[in-house]
DNA sequence: CAGACACGTTAGTGAGCGTTAACTCGTGCT
DNA sequence: AGCACGAGTTAACGCTCACTAACGTGTCTG
């Protein structure tokens, strides 16, 4: 559990404050459905004062978004480097992505939920980030499963990519609110490790159904 | 395709109109980003003319959400009880599913986007058709599935089914714009294959993990 | 023909909301 | 002491927007 590598505890600043707090906001009642005096209220203090810390509201969203983005995309590209064969590679994609889902429930919501919120810039920013993070995924996925190496499978691959993404980010669907919390629904872990079986069963159906396909040619 | 059946052509009602160009809108800019006017717009009258089908923006919304949920449960029920066999109601299910998820792309999207801008009524009704839905499916893939069966694995069941219900919800996500155009991703059929393929690889991976720890229990 | 009625129109209203303005208060630096 | 400055406060402005009111108009129907 980590308990040694107590850092100093960064003490949230109040910046990190509102991101928090915006996010869970926005996630439960929707970005329009928020207004700034309820985000203020949230953080203790009331209204504009949000405004010493953020040019607007559009710029909560876009700090929270770009971030998500950010943090997906470093993540993924760190957890394959380090990782030693293809299929190692994708499992630590899987894991990273996961972990992400079930922990930052309210970022996962927002991240595809609320994008066209974004001025033009900020979008195509995020977009940019997105298509990284699934080139990424598609390129791991096509070295571990032959089948979809193929030329003719790419759209295929990238399909698959986008779908177990709609797997994985399920959670907020099919779980409870809190995590400590035995409320309806599995455990942290078991719903980590079956999702994670769920998304390799998903891949390795998508490889014979190219394997099938290459064989009919 | 059923051409010989062609009733006189419902001359889709004014009231229809309004709901397809009211489900494109929302599902594009979000439920609180159009304006009635807007809506209005697209139907070729102005504002709150409306008012005249409808009581309300919430009306709308309701209308809709109601309404998908309703279809998928009826078909739902249909198709299984149609089926011979446990596996046989899965795949008339997920097939089911998947023609939805693929020609109503509007409806799919909105359908757990826009669920909190409903009265407390409306959401209520929502919620329990979901609910039936869901638990068709559970039933149904416990009894295909018999390591899903037992007790301990109908929380497992449960979480995979909507899992692999954001698994095949996520084709407005990789997928172009209209249906008779060669965009980005792949031609309908091969799209839908593609989901049914994945949805029963997930679920087969979920069979393998419950027998798993049943092995181990 | 009369009038009921379905279906629209434009003008107006009241509420909510993002944002800005003007001002206050503590805190550290010179 | 004096002062710049970060962090908040309340008041007000301007705009959008759902909804209502009042009014018009063709179309069946008795």
């Amino acid at each position: 559990m980590d308990v040694m590598s107590n850092q100093p505890a960064p003490a949230p600043s109040r910046r990190d404050q509102i991101r928090r707090e915006a996010a869970r906001l926005f996630a439960a009642r929707g970005f329009l459905g928020v207004g700034v005096d309820e985000i203020g209220k949230a953080v203790g203090i009331s209204g504009p004062g949000l405004y010493r810390h953020f040019s607007g509201k559009d710029a909560m969203l876009a700090d929270l978004l770009v971030g998500i983005s950010e943090r997906l995309l470093e993540e993924g590209r760190r957890r394959v480097g380090e990782a030693g064969s293809a299929s190692g590679a994708l499992d630590a994609l899987i894991g990273g992505h996961v972990d992400f889902a079930i922990d930052d429930r309210d970022l996962i919501t927002l991240h595809d939920r609320e994008l066209l919120h974004l001025k033009e810039e900020d979008r195509r920013r995020v977009r940019r980030l997105q298509r990284g993070y699934v080139e990424l995924w598609v390129d791991v996925v096509r070295e571990a499963f032959p089948p979809l190496a193929t030329p003719e499978a790419a759209p295929l691959a990238r399909s698959a990519v986008h779908a177990v993404f709609g797997l994985l980010n399920s959670t907020p669907h099919s779980a409870g609110r809190k995590s400590g919390d035995s409320e309806r629904g599995l455990p942290r872990d078991a719903m980590a490790a079956l999702l994670h079986d769920l998304a390799q069963g998903a891949f390795s159906a998508a490889a014979e159904a190219a394997a099938r396909a290459e064989r009919a040619a």
